[in-house]
RNA sequence: GGACAGGUGGCCGAGCGGCUGAAGGCGUCGGUUUGCUAAACCGAUAUACGGGAUUUCCCCGUAUCGCGGGUUCGAAUCCCGCCCUGUCCGCCA
């Protein structure tokens, strides 16, 4: 959420950021219940100030004449009525006005709050202007010894790349046809080394941030409740992403949705805090099952691993003061960490800021990891892909939009409270990225090396098949 | 799931219709005393929103005692609904 200070100061920052990213803001309806909200709260307080000086002021008397109208008769009985009647009568007629004004305030609070959730992050000022994806900048690109993914994969190979999809048919990784029958479409079961090689990455991942990173080691739910959803940004825009457990329609509790990432967990630990200067910067990991429904997708990467409904995801996230050149800073230091998965890996991979209209309503700036895939992108002439990147990372800086819609606070060292700068960056999910980890290293006799980092959480094991 | 009990400031805990943004204690911070530490003593110690100003932190107002609604001139205090926690019973991965 923006300050809607902020915002009145500077309404065109807010509005240039929204065109930017190519989001629509009825920001002028916004900024006319901002000014109606502002007077009728004003009217509300004065008036009800007002009021609890009365109240303040007639209490001892009416104390008193009820006490004398215990022992009150006749026509000293009626006077004590009467004054009685006289000072209830007092602040009726400002209760009236009050109720008429909240009655008002209430009509039009929903709709300011709920415009003012969708007002997006303005960009950062150096984040590339554009459209949309095609318009993201390709910032580096590294390649493993002996591999250059800007080369075919057979002319360096000596053999046709096999698709992820064959792979994982051939060598009994997982199985599409039983998960699509338990669960419908973009459902899978990994089986045998396919499930293993997926929990050793993750488990290597997730011990590369504990151990060699000091990040917190955190098991967070991914059942949650809405305000969980919309204090990290996800909803109300992404609503249509999550799957909702509708619980109240069972009579009792609240609805509850399904995480698609372990971040929301992770930021929602802090929601409704003050944390004191030294609990910064907070540095946290999680493994997680991630749930999307992939709506508007339809079509879209329908075969394999790439797009499902469930996935496992190690995040990383990172909260720290609320200062530019710190969340930059610790931007570097996430896809550092990234990247040296990655390289370890072996995998080729590429980094792409994202540019204004690929960035969503909550960051500032975005950076994306996309590691080469040889079974995706377009068919060459024979008829088989010639390999493309694909996502597999991305790193956030939410400058204070989220800690400020989670009411994520610290006292910084002057004693003033501040909302604190947030980052989110993946560290690696899976089965996604067994995608370029088979494809990348099969070999000609359809076997898939191992990369050495990964063996000891493979039972000491170099390939599979 | 059933039966009780209960949700008050950073924490513990009093209050059960106006004098209570809230006693007392602990903690924290500042000060006095002290050779140092400790102790003792004194003082300070919520947040949000709105308005104002001599706009860096000063004043005024409003709200907040789990959440929402109601009664009342006035609610932490009474009533209703919900959420949550504890204890016991049942069930269970």
């Amino acid at each position: 959420m923006i300050d809607i200070k902020a915002f009145r100061e500077d309404p065109t920052r807010f509005r240039d950021g929204a065109a930017a990213k190519g989001m629509h803001v009825e920001f002028d309806r916004l900024t006319a219940l901002d000014e109606q909200r502002r007077k009728l709260l004003s009217e509300i307080e004065t008036k009800r100030a007002e009021q609890n000086r009365i109240s303040k002021e007639i209490g001892p008397q009416m104390g008193k004449i009820k006490g004398q109208l215990k022992s009150a008769q006749g026509a000293d009985r009626e006077r004590l009525e009467a004054e009685l009647a006289e000072l209830e009568a007092r602040p009726v007629k400002l209760k009236n006005e009050i109720a008429v004004s909240e009655r008002m305030l209430n009509d039009i609070e929903p709709e300011w709050q709920a415009i003012l959730l969708t007002v997006p992050q303005p960009p950062a000022h150096d984040v590339p202007r554009g459209a949309g994806s095609e318009d993201n900048v390709q910032m580096r690109t590294w390649n493993p010894k002996g591999f250059d993914a800007s080369k075919p994969f057979a002319a360096q190979r000596g053999f046709a790349p096999k698709t992820h999809l064959e792979l994982v048919r051939d060598l009994k990784l997982a199985d599409f046809e039983r998960g699509v029958k338990m669960s419908g479409t973009r459902h899978y079961v990994l089986t045998g080394m396919g499930m293993r090689l997926h929990q050793a990455v993750l488990r290597y991942a997730f011990d590369f941030m504990t151990q060699e990173n000091g990040f917190s080691a955190t098991g967070v739910p991914v059942i949650v409740k809405e305000e969980c959803m919309v204090g990290t940004g996800f909803f109300p825009a992404g609503r249509e992403q999550a799957y909702h457990i509708a619980e109240s329609a069972r009579g009792s509790g609240h609805d509850l949705y399904l995480t698609g990432t372990g971040e929301v967990g992770l930021m929602g630990l802090h929601a409704d805090e003050i944390l004191p200067l030294d609990a910064l910067p907070l540095r946290y990991t999680t493994v997680s099952t991630c749930f999307r429904r992939e709506a508007g997708a339809a079509g879209k990467d329908t075969a394999g691993l790439y797009r499902i409904h469930q996935f496992d995801k190690v995040e990383q996230v990172v909260v720290c003061e609320a200062d530019d050149a710190q969340s930059r800073d610790w931007h570097k230091k996430m896809i550092g960490f990234v990247e040296t998965i990655l390289q370890r890996f072996e995998l080729p991979y590429r980094l792409l800021q994202c540019c204004t209209g690929d960035l969503g309503v909550k960051n500032e700036d975005m950076i994306d990891i996309e590691c080469w895939m040889p079974g995706r992108g377009d068919d060459g002439p024979d008829g088989r892909p010639t390999g493309a990147y694909g996502e597999t990372h991305s790193a956030s800086r939410l400058a204070d939009y989220q800690c400020r819609r989670l009411n994520l606070r610290y006292r910084d060292g002057d004693g003033k409270i501040r909302h604190a700068f947030a980052l989110n960056n993946t560290v690696l999910a899976s089965p996604r990225i067994l995608i370029p980890l088979l494809e990348i290293h099969q070999q000609a006799d359809g076997s898939v090396r191992i990369p050495d980092v990964l063996r000891p959480h493979m039972g000491g094991l170099d390939r599979i098949g």
